[in-house]
DNA sequence: CGCTATTTTAAACGCATGTTTAAAATAGTC
DNA sequence: GACTATTTTAAACATGCGTTTAAAATAGCG
């Protein structure tokens, strides 16, 4: 395996269970078995790193994603907020096909971006991949025409904190359910359980002042 | 004003701002106009000071928290989940009263303290303030008893990542939405949209395999 | 005032970080 | 096989961190 890719999979590992700033150069590369310049001969920096390691998620989930929101845009009769929710479960599902782990990793970053180092992976994700927000938009639109452009928007961003947050602590609370609850559950049963909670949520009444 | 308190007032804000780890001992002592070696003097070290900012909001929060939920416990009348979340809304509130800026701030260090440094801060919490957690489980429960004990356990944590998430980026988002919206919003109308969002998201039917 | 206890201060310590350097090793090509 | 380009390596660099030290300043009190 080429050093880029060995040290790819080290960071990534390691950023998503301690975070961007919590995580060191010499951390990711003793894991990767490469030399510490290897990173910035390959990528430059830091920075660029954590770029590269959610664009090879990103560039997997992003068309797929597209793909299944603008099916269910393109559809005949209207999709419920279930549907249009449930169109992530596959592409995110996906994720584990293409690397081990794979889908509850990159949730992982994503919660860490919107919280480590001043939301600059946020801006990353919005200008890199902008199609994603409004394809998702467009989707709850037609599930949910009564809803105006205000409460899609934060309803939506409602929904990105539940999902990101609650996979970004999955493995401490799969741990505590299994304890508590003896009930054997992985990553795809946490999406299971998240998804009519957020379905819900986006479809809560409207309450006028 | 003491040492100690400006030390803390200084620290909260760029905790919740910049998160822990991002925040410097420097940082602090500079923005307090406080010699650095204060903070080691008056609370030990970091983790201590971490400790003593959530502290100083808990210990106003926990009493009032408790008071409203067992309010709603003991009532004649089976409460609404509404009703449960909006038990929630006058005491994060009053953190307004208490400090300026307060609820927010405060929400934002919630989230930092779950992402943060290991967990260690929801250990501190679930440690230090447990009767938060159980009087909310049980008003849950009163409102809503068909929901399993596993199941209420994933919705709270849904409903935790839902607030946590979105106020610990409630900046962003105002600001966003008042210049595509033109609409006047602060943290109250943050929440007031939140609310309706979570108790329908923990009162989604279940769906059973 | 004079003494003690508390607080503040400037400086340094040891350590970990991201990055850069320049030499060594390897791969690729004619 | 010799020459070049690429990659790897060990070492050092500069910087920032939390913490500690010991002296100076201040406050409290009989």
């Amino acid at each position: 395996m080429s050093t880029k890719n060995k040290i790819l999979d080290a960071a990534d590992v390691l950023f998503a269970n301690k975070g961007f700033n919590g995580t060191s150069l010499r951390e990711i590369t003793s894991q990767a078995n490469v030399n510490l310049a290897a990173v910035n001969y390959h990528f430059g920096s830091k920075k660029e790193l954590i770029k590269a390691v959610m664009s090879r998620y990103m560039d997997e989930l992003s068309p797929r994603l597209e793909s299944a929101l603008s099916l269910i845009c393109q559809s005949e009769l209207k999709p419920t907020l279930h549907e249009v929710f449930s169109a992530f479960i596959g592409p995110l599902l996906y994720l584990n096909e293409f690397k081990e782990n794979g889908t509850s990793t990159f949730l992982q970053l994503l919660g860490r971006g919107y919280t480590d180092s001043q939301g600059f992976l946020r801006w990353f994700l919005t200008t890199q991949y902008p199609d994603v927000f409004t394809n998702f938009t467009k989707a709850v639109n037609i599930a949910y025409p009564e809803l105006s452009a205000e409460e899609i928007f934060w309803r939506l961003h409602f929904t990105m904190g539940t999902i990101v947050f609650t996979m970004s602590s999955s493995e401490a609370l799969i741990d505590i359910a299994q304890n508590d609850f003896n009930n054997k559950l992985d990553i795809a049963g946490v999406i299971e359980r998240v998804i009519p909670y957020v379905a819900a949520g986006v479809a809560a009444p409207i309450i006028h002042n």
